[in-house]
DNA sequence: GTGTTAACGTAGCATAGGCTACATTTTGTT
DNA sequence: AACAAAATGTAGCCTATGCTACGTTAACAC
């Protein structure tokens, strides 16, 4: 028996071994840390392609929330680096903003067709590939990819 | 042209309309709020069948969090009728928190099978089935299972 | 039985992300 | 130019969910 001396550090390092599972908990909670940020991106690009600006109410109106939760939710993405925003004008996408818009609007497209090419109806994969996008690793995605191209020939 | 003489509501009640593709968002973030008393239902029934009792730390270890936000959270889902538990004692999942543990678990495991089936490394599945089970429709659901069933012949 | 320690609980802090109510600015109409 | 309305911003509230630090209780070893 080794004779451990180190008093263990305090706090939570120590405690029960952790179980290995946790670590996909943990991934979970940070992929949801990452989930506004993507849809944000995505809405805003999309508003840009289809009106010319994205402003604080349309992205409310698309996200289902208010405009005062739009308006703070963009100055943290700001502060992250996601968005560029004045006072009283529309937001626009930093070059990081758009590359996040790019590959979450991909993701999402190919969830959805994945899940319509299983006969799911529209309005329910809709909704279900809004929540299932944040969570899909890469070999996923390309096995979605690769169903898909199989079912759809 | 109609003429409207009643004074709009205040508030965010008027705005542009609401773009009907914010439900699938308001959707997904409901399904958020419901996602710790799945993954804490489904934990502690596991923990139950596994070592006879649930303890506070054992949760934590198994959900990748500290001890306190388990004791908080499990005072939350108490009050909210999943569990029940009483100071410096085991807890206990309630006749709801059963229910939930049950098609949680039943949901989680349709979830990862498919992946596996997908040929997802194990691994991965783990870690995305955690984050997918709960956004996943019972269409969905259904449709995971039914191509498991022809996958699995 | 006493002492140590693990488990549990509490206090207090931080961030994210919702909201309403109200103030300010911009924009469009006359 | 002036007014009305829409858009935007600000203040302040709430809940959920994470944390560290520290106090208290229960369990175990001797
Ligand atoms: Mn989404
Ligand atoms: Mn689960
Ligand atoms: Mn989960
Ligand atoms: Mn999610």
């Amino acid at each position: 028996m080794p004779s451990r001396k180190k008093p263990r550090p305090t706090g939570e390092a120590r405690r029960k071994q952790r179980d290995p599972r946790a670590l996909s908990l943990v991934q979970t909670r940070r992929q949801h840390a990452r989930e506004i940020a993507e849809d944000y991106a995505e809405a805003i690009a999309e508003l840009i392609a289809d009106r010319g600006e994205a402003r604080v109410v349309d992205l409310a109106a698309r996200l289902g929330v208010t405009h005062v939760t739009v308006h703070r939710t963009v100055a943290r993405l700001q502060k992250a680096g996601f968005v560029s925003s004045r006072p009283y004008r529309a937001i626009d996408l930093t070059r990081r903003g758009r590359a996040l818009a790019t590959t979450s609007r991909s993701r999402h497209e190919t969830v959805l067709q994945f899940l319509l090419s299983l006969g799911i109806p529209e309005h329910v994969a809709n909704t279900d590939a809004e929540g299932i996008e944040h969570h899909v690793s890469p070999e996923t995605l390309a096995a979605f990819a690769s169903a898909l191209k199989k079912s759809g020939l």
